[in-house]
RNA sequence: CGGAGCGUAGCGCAGCUUGGUAGCGCACCACAAUGGGGUUGUGGGGGUCGAAGGUUCGAAUCCUUUCGCUCCGACCA
């Protein structure tokens, strides 16, 4: 490709309204533009590294023996009503009308089409298992569309779904998806893990995600130093504390905080430490008006998903205003504490296991210290409710934890029976009796992993593709291509025996000056640049750099092509 | 949806407080010079100032309404 041909729509100023590297270098490269929020038009140059996405997950779910077919992006209400989601999906379900007043949405996602599907075409035991997938365009009326294409309403998604006559299939399958996965990524070219996730609100056994590291993320992961575990900080357990409480030391006394709310203030004002300090958090409980008080140690966090699975506390979890918290208990928010409180209480583990602490007084600007349970108030009922912390014991027994910070770009479910049994999708089994299919469904945010790729390579001066996934291998730049037949001629040959060799490159002949070349060919993250100049053909050489390089090596001009050939196979394999 | 902010040329912004010819930089077009890291000069094209209504002799500017967008909190690939 000639940019004569293949129009570089670069910017140099960074647009107002990109937050992330991400969402800034794909506006400023010109592979996206915005049409309206969360809504956006690739480019060509952006569509080629798409294209490269989504032929790397299609090759790789192929040879799982996955069947790729399409549906519709609409899809009638009805199917939803049948499987409770009409109701229960809320508004970031896209509704429509046709003509006949007949209603309908635009898919978020297809559970109910394909299970759909699976009850009409799926009648034996024998015809199992399958794996159906799709890459097409979703829309998801998110309440905040943000970072451009990485959280977008309108992207593009590879979804499978899998049925099965027994869990060992599933499991089967589920292994199996796994593993297509890690290829994936691992093709792709990215630093990626997988990690035990929360099941959320489509429900069923187990869930992995699969999470490009990159600090920009917008989750927490949380590693074993020592093991392979890893989990979404939403789900990884906080273990119960190693050893038996300390005995009472101190005599519980009651002591002026003036204006002293935080733990942080609490703390540095008694000059103590953190953990030695209670907090006490007033949430919404079940029942109608009630609340329920959860008490952590002052330096750990509430884990809110955890929370909201106890019984005793609302969904989703709400925190009681300062009107509530004043009449229930009568003081204000950084005053409340366990001792003589007249709410259910739970404490998280780790606060249980804390002997002499200090705590609010539930008067204002009056705090206990040398507090202990079961001497000064009853021993509380416990449960998980703070996120684990870098250094916690890994809930396997193995090692630390650590933590870092991903971009969900996968996520593989067992579903169970969820919908196939909702839809009533039945096979019959070898006794000839009607059994209900069990299913599987699995994930990849394609034009997500694109946003990724870059939020995980990039520097100063642009994007980093990973071979695999850039736009063009391969970047010839031509040196006062108008002004020197040699160059003219060597760079027309080169470019002929590049694009014989199979390799993607993308030669400048804008009659534009050096630096201008080399900025746009680094902003777009092209991997490898080679530069053809009368410099160096007095030599019989050109010039090669990699992205990630800062120094040119010459090459002779004979060698360039193998040379290259040779590199770009091993930043594929 | 709640809170904050912004809408002026394709992009980045000034002008608004104190009403009076709509500006700057980048990009774009033409010519010339330049030609190995976003070069320079000269000349040029492009804006119903988000929209509607009001106040006024006169509104980008003041008032009201409205739409859109961005950011901070609850969702997810």
């Amino acid at each position: 490709m000639r940019t004569s041909q293949f129009p570089l729509q670069t910017v140099k100023e960074t647009p107002s309204e990109a937050e992330v590297a991400s969402h800034q270098l794909m506006l400023r490269a010109g592979m996206i533009r915005k049409l309206a929020s969360g809504l956006y038009t690739w480019l060509p140059l952006g569509l080629r590294v798409l294209r490269k996405v989504e032929g790397i997950v299609r090759d790789e779910m192929n040879r799982a023996g996955a069947l790729e077919l399409l549906m519709p992006a609409v899809q009638p209400a009805e199917l939803w009503l049948e499987s409770g989601r009409w109701e229960k999906y809320g508004p970031e379900l896209l509704r429509l009308n046709d003509r006949h007043q007949r209603e309908f949405c635009f898919g978020p996602t297809h559970e109910e089409i394909i299970t759909d599907l699976a009850r009409n075409e799926l009648q034996s035991y024998k015809q199992l298992p399958v794996n159906y997938y799709q890459i097409q365009t979703k829309f998801r009326d998110e309440i905040r569309p943000r970072f451009g294409v990485m959280r977008a309403r309108e992207f593009l998604m590879k979804d499978a779904y899998s049925f099965h006559a027994s869990q060992d299939s599933l499991q089967q399958t589920y292994d199996q998806m796994y593993a297509t996965y890690s290829r994936i990524f691992e093709r792709c070219g990215l630093m990626f893990r997988a990690v035990q996730a929360d099941t959320g609100s489509i429900g069923g056994n187990a869930s992995h995600e699969f999470h490009v590291l990159a600090d920009s993320g917008e989750d927490a992961i949380a590693f074993s130093t020592a093991s392979d575990y890893a989990a979404n900080l939403e789900l990884a357990e906080a273990l119960v504390p190693a050893g038996e409480r300390p005995a009472p030391a101190a005599e519980m006394k009651t002591v002026d905080t003036p204006e002293q709310h935080s733990i942080d203030e609490v703390s540095t004002f008694l000059n103590t430490d953190p953990s030695s300090c209670l907090k006490t958090l007033i949430v919404h409980g079940t029942e109608e008006e009630s609340l329920v008080a959860l008490v952590l140690r002052g330096d750990h966090e509430l884990n809110p998903i955890k929370a909201e699975k106890l019984e005793m506390v609302a969904e989703p979890l709400t925190m009681a205003t300062d009107e509530e918290i004043k009449s229930a208990i009568g003081c204000s928010v950084g005053s409340i504490g366990p001792v003589d409180i007249n709410i259910p209480l739970i404490a998280d583990r780790s606060a249980a296991a804390v002997a002499d602490f200090i705590c609010g007084a539930n008067k204002d600007g009056k705090h206990y210290t040398g507090v202990n349970w079961e001497r000064d108030l009853p021993a509380p009922q416990t449960a998980d409710l703070r996120n684990v912390q870098e250094g916690d014991p890994s809930p396997d027994g193995k090692g630390s934890i650590t933590i870092a910070r991903g971009i969900e770009v996968g996520h593989i479910f067992q579903l169970g029976q969820r919908y196939s049994e909702a839809m009533n999708a039945t096979i019959l089994d070898e006794n000839g009796r009607a059994q209900v299919m069990t299913m599987g469904c699995y994930g990849i945010g394609v034009s997500r992993v694109v946003a990724a790729a870059i939020e995980q390579n990039h520097d100063e001066k642009g994007i980093i593709w990973p071979a695999a996934i850039a736009p063009f291998q391969v970047a010839l730049l031509p040196m006062k291509l108008n002004k020197s037949h040699r160059v003219q001629e060597a760079v027309e040959q080169l470019y002929n025996e590049l694009q014989d060799a199979g390799i993607d490159v993308l030669l400048d002949d804008r009659d534009v000056r050096p630096g201008f070349m080399f900025a746009d060919m680094e902003l777009t993250g092209i991997p490898h640049r080679i530069v053809v100049g009368e410099r160096g053909l007095d030599e019989g050489t050109v010039e090669y750099r990699g992205r990630r390089e800062t120094e040119n090596s010459m090459i002779a001009i004979d060698q360039i092509v193998s040379v290259l050939r040779e590199r770009l196979s091993n930043d594929t394999t």
